[in-house]
RNA sequence: GCCCUCGUAGCUCAGUGGAUAGAGCACCGGACUUCUAAUCCGAUGGUCGCAGGUUCGAAUCCUGCCGGGGGCACCA
């Protein structure tokens, strides 16, 4: 697997620094970053000569002399060189005879307070480019094998519509199992289903007394499902509301069902079912890897409710108040001042969602074993899962060893910047949402390319509609909320999927384009144009951007990072041309860098849940 | 009241304690017998909410304000 050029120039700076140094520099970071004043730049040095209370420029001379001594000396000709001691360049010229090192580097510069400024050689360039293409992977190690994470999204409610919020716990949620499995992780998906809950008795009790109220065909897709249960779910809300005695029958069905009646769960049964067809068809078009097997509703946990509150009671853990079993904590209070509790057990009996978490929190960690639990939940939670994990901390149920993360995410917002609704007001259906996105893709796929079958059109339009809406929910930042804007991302113009797609097909039609005969590699000896050098350089930090996406559960700097690649890719192909190449052996060089990008592109893209299509 | 979160160009958004804060959209001016113009190049546009502090260095870290959004006892 390969190492990416900034981790071979920390390693090189390192051994310089300490060679300089000796002990004082052993655990220092170089600081690493790419730079505009050259291919990178390292930081480091500043630091570490406060640290060591010496000259940072007299500092980063001496080290510079270590990396590249012809280059250094020369480099500093420039501002205080005098102060780079006779002394400091001897120590220098002894100690880089024994410090080994990666031989990237072409030329180190000493700028600014002390910056070492970092040029690589072409050949390092053409070497990483080398190790990267073809590999499926694109050189990049998995380093978390044999790692288990839990995580927790998507989460819509049996009998509703799923609607937009559930589109970015869905989507972040997808990108985020993508880029963990990439990484060698075991991902176990789990769809938390709001399935359980008193309004079943309302469903149950109108189902049970209007059997027709079901749809006439049994044979029927997703979408006629949710629509009779949202007919169901309307109509048995009005009943609620205006008839007393439904109500009172209604109630009663809430406690048949939990004691087990046959009747009862039959119809409850049906409910889940005719919604999981609906979400399937949702997650089918959405192109996400939820299905059936992950969906692991509330109501599994219902066995294990009673057991829990009964374990953090003994364990001290839950005490009774207001009669009702609850966690306090501290620094946790109310508008009036008093604590507020985590409600276990209901002053009536009955078990709030707090411990259906707790439960699950208990069977994530001991049965399926997780080292580390994800709930990709609305920022609105915050305050909930604070008290649920510190909860489950407490009571041993999660150990230090595992870890909880609420990846919470804002509300979507319509342009008017309030929360996204229709203009009536209602929430908007999620299906219906997908529908006008996909349009729009229709009208501009078809403005452009007036001549393709219909059939085409539409395929196309999928792609780059359903890529369209997810991606505008991945490339800004997790934690804020989001506007949503159709005409925005399907505009195929700035940073959209459509941009990224459009690069990939190019790239894929030069590559068709290339005389036959031509071998794409890499060689090795030849000087690279500013373009090509940029391009090599940003296709060698995909590594390093994924890690940091996986670090910090945040797709979005992968999608800055594909854009960036992709605006790269274009000041190359504007720049370089490959089939007009001046040599053979130039073509095949760029012809290696064109077809790596094509590569990155489709990965990076894959790792978010985007396909990238070889034409468009 | 307390807690969380956000505040960066007219708009939508990036921005690992590093040098001159960047994209896109919109607007203006250019480039199509081309490797796909679904593109590219250029110009305009900033008291990084405010004030302190830490630091050689702060949009970034700390504190306090201001403003938006959210949450705070038996719904999930």
């Amino acid at each position: 697997m390969a190492k990416a050029l900034s981790e071979i120039l920390a390693d090189d700076v390192r051994a310089a620094l300490t060679a300089v140094l000796g002990d004082a520099a052993r655990g220092a970071d170089p600081l690493i970053r790419p730079s505009d004043h050259a291919d990178f730049q390292a930081n480091g040095v500043l630091p570490l000569a406060k640290a060591v209370k010496g000259n940072p420029r007299e500092l980063a001379t001496r080290v510079a002399a270590v990396l590249a001594p012809a280059a250094g000396a020369a480099a500093d000709a420039a501002g205080s060189a005098e102060a780079g001691t006779a002394a400091g360049a001897e120590d220098a010229e002894a100690a880089a005879e024994t410090v080994p090192t990666s031989g990237v580097i072409a030329a180190v510069e000493v700028a600014g307070p002390g910056f070492l400024n970092l040029t690589l050689t072409a050949a390092a360039l053409a070497a990483q480019a080398a190790e990267r293409l073809g590999d499926p992977r694109l050189g990049v190690p998995p380093t978390a094998v044999g790692r288990t994470t839990v995580i927790d999204y998507s989460q819509p409610n049996i009998a509703k519509e799923m609607h937009v919020g559930h589109l970015r716990s869905t989507v972040i949620g997808d990108a985020l199992v993508r880029l963990l499995e990439f990484d060698g992780r075991t991902v176990l998906r789990q769809n938390h289903l709001g399935d359980w809950g008193t309004q079943f008795g309302m469903l149950i009790q109108y189902l049970v007394e209007h059997p027709e109220a079901r749809p006439a065909r049994a044979e029927h897709s997703g979408e006629a499902a949710i629509s009779w249960l949202t007919t169901l779910y309307r109509d048995a809300r009005v009943l609620f509301e205006s008839d007393t005695e439904f109500a009172d029958r209604a109630r009663k069905r809430v406690v048949t069902l939990q004691g087990g009646d046959e009747e009862s769960l039959a119809a409850w049964r049906e409910m889940v079912a005719e919604s999981k067809r609906y979400f399937e068809d949702v997650y089918a078009r959405l192109d996400v890897r939820l299905v059936d097997a992950d969906a692991v509703g509330e109501s599994f946990y219902n066995p294990y409710l009673a057991e829990v509150a009964a374990d953090l009671e003994k364990r001290g853990v839950a005490v009774w108040s207001e009669g009702a079993l609850c966690v306090f904590f501290e620094d946790i209070k109310g508008p009036d001042g008093d604590p507020v509790p985590l409600i276990v057990r209901k002053s009536d009996g009955g078990f709030g969602y707090a411990a259906t978490d707790l439960a699950a929190v208990r069977y994530r960690v001991n049965t399926l074993k997780a080292d580390q639990i994800l709930y990709v939940v609305d920022s609105r939670q915050a305050l909930h899962f604070r008290m649920v994990f510190e909860a489950a901390r407490r009571a041993g149920y999660l150990p230090a060893d595992v870890e909880a993360v609420h990846v919470q995410f804002g509300s979507v917002l319509g342009t008017d910047g309030k929360p996204f609704k229709t203009r009536a007001g209602k929430t908007v259906r999620l299906i219906e949402l997908l529908d006008n996105a996909v349009d729009h893709a229709v009208a501009t796929v078809e403005e452009k390319n007036p001549g393709l079958p219909a059939a085409d059109t539409r395929a196309e339009a999928k792609v780059v509609g359903i890529g369209a809406v997810k991606y505008a929910d991945l490339s800004t930042s997790r934690t804020k909320d989001y506007i949503f804007d159709l005409d925005r991302m399907v505009s195929l113009h700035g940073n959209t999927s459509v941009y990224l797609q459009y690069a990939h097909a190019r790239i894929h039609s030069i590559l068709r384009k290339l005389p036959a005969g031509t071998e794409v590699r890499v060689h090795g000896e030849l000087a690279l144009e500013p373009a090509e050098r940029k391009l090599a350089l940003h296709l060698d930090d995909f590594g390093a951007t994924v890690a940091a996406v996986i670090e910090n559960f945040e797709p979005h700097r992968l999608a800055s990072y594909l854009y960036a690649l992709a605006q790269t890719f274009s000041d190359f192909y504007e720049n370089c041309p490959v089939l007009k190449a001046p040599t053979d052996a130039v073509r095949e060089n760029r012809a290696a860098l064109v077809e790596l990008t094509g590569e990155t592109l489709k990965l990076g893209l894959a790792l978010l849940g985007i396909s990238a299509p070889d034409q468009l």
